[in-house]
DNA sequence: TGTACATCAGTGAACGCGCGTTCACTGATGTAC
DNA sequence: TGTACATCAGTGAACGCGCGTTCACTGATGTAC
């Protein structure tokens, strides 16, 4: 049952390219536009629609280059992926914080916070993550994975203790429970604009969702 | 604020092909067999290696012959989108029964097992319809829209119903928690796959939203 | 019942286009002395 | 400081391929008498 982990850690120093080489200061910068231009055209003109020619164009560069730095776009939709990723992984240690009564909605608040600004910040690229992880490219299933499963355990283990002191009835599944907490928080983040058309704003989904995560962590009503 | 339906009423008898003619028998069987192959390749290809070739060579037809019924292949995608919705109607109903006590829970219990079996069926195309959605074509805005409405609004008068008996925080905002339902309905239940390689079976993922649901709609702890 | 004609439905074959990909080459940068 | 050379980085131009799309045409089905 222990699923290990799939990122290799990797260190800005140790890029290399297509054939291995060590990427200089230039080649860096030049890798750099292509992700930037691959993040840019998957959020204006849709995961379908992108190509490596157009991204290669984008970037000011050509085709070849592209293929210097990356297999194919997917190669590179993976790499924002790790990086969007990266930046989210402060969140982490939020969830460390305590439970334990006013401070413990704080905590909640902290990272519906921190969702909400991830989404906000990279949803283009999850979502395109997301949709080869749900084609079954194993690839994005890890990564999806290995983003998602420390706060799915923390959170789990929350839940464990609240069951422990009959804060939260058995019959909840811990695993599950957190995995519904983070299906809020990726789906109805990046579904959000469409909310605003009801009359819910920011504030108010922070706020329900706060409350909905403390209520299902601690089993108790925010006092 | 109010948002119309977008989904005009369409009848079967009423299809007509590109030309406005109204399909024949025989026409209708071969759109019929162009839909599904749609259906079976986007599941088994995945979205973005999705073609009209590919869809009318699998359907055992020509090309020109899918002109003849769908715009282009996005079209096909948004009936087929339709069609599982409206494999969903029933549900609509079901949000209705009662939310008092036990059989509240029996309630929640069959809207999830409502979305269990829908997203089972249809998660492939569904999520092309969000993709797009997401990805701001309208069409699929509106249709996924026009989806989640009924649910949405029902769940949230639930809501507003047991803030006034106080068993529902005030700061709890009814639409947005009812949003957040409807995301763990999406979302957790079209992830659900990986869930089993942590243990959780079905059963538990029925009933630990249930509970979740139960809960968040009537504010109660399942007795 | 048979034949002629109208309409319905499907398609072969072609078009152009743009994409993914590669290779041999050029230009830029760093370094030894 | 200047020159020669090594290595790094980028690209022009081409290839083939398969896709979307269309049109003029053929074949299938229904209907009138």
């Amino acid at each position: 049952m222990p699923i290990e982990a799939t990122l290799q850690p990797t260190r800005e120093s140790a890029l290399v390219d297509q054939n291995g080489r060590v990427l200089g200061p230039r080649a860096l910068n030049t890798r750099r536009r292509l992700l930037d231009s691959t993040s840019q055209l998957l959020r204006s003109s849709g995961f379908r629609e992108l190509s490596v020619v157009d991204v290669a164009k984008s970037a000011g560069t050509s085709p070849a280059t592209f293929y210097q730095y990356f297999r194919d776009i997917n190669d590179a939709i993976y790499e924002l992926a790790r990086e969007a990723m990266a930046s989210h992984e402060p969140t982490i240690e939020i969830i460390d914080q305590t439970w334990v009564g006013e401070a413990g909605l704080v905590t909640a608040r902290k990272i519906i916070e921190a969702f909400v600004d991830l989404w906000e910040r990279y949803g283009h690229v999850l979502r395109a993550r997301d949709q080869l992880a749900a084609e079954g490219h194993e690839r994005f299933v890890a990564l999806r994975f290995d983003a998602l499963r420390p706060i799915l355990f923390h959170l789990s283990d929350q839940i464990t203790g609240a069951q422990e002191s009959r804060d939260v009835p058995a019959e909840i599944h811990p695993i599950t429970a957190a995995a519904a907490m983070t299906a809020i928080l990726e789906r109805l983040v990046g579904a959000y604009p469409y909310l605003e058309q009801l009359g819910a704003t920011r504030d108010h989904l922070v706020e329900t969702c706060s409350l909905i995560l403390y209520r299902t962590v601690t089993g108790r009503n925010a006092s």
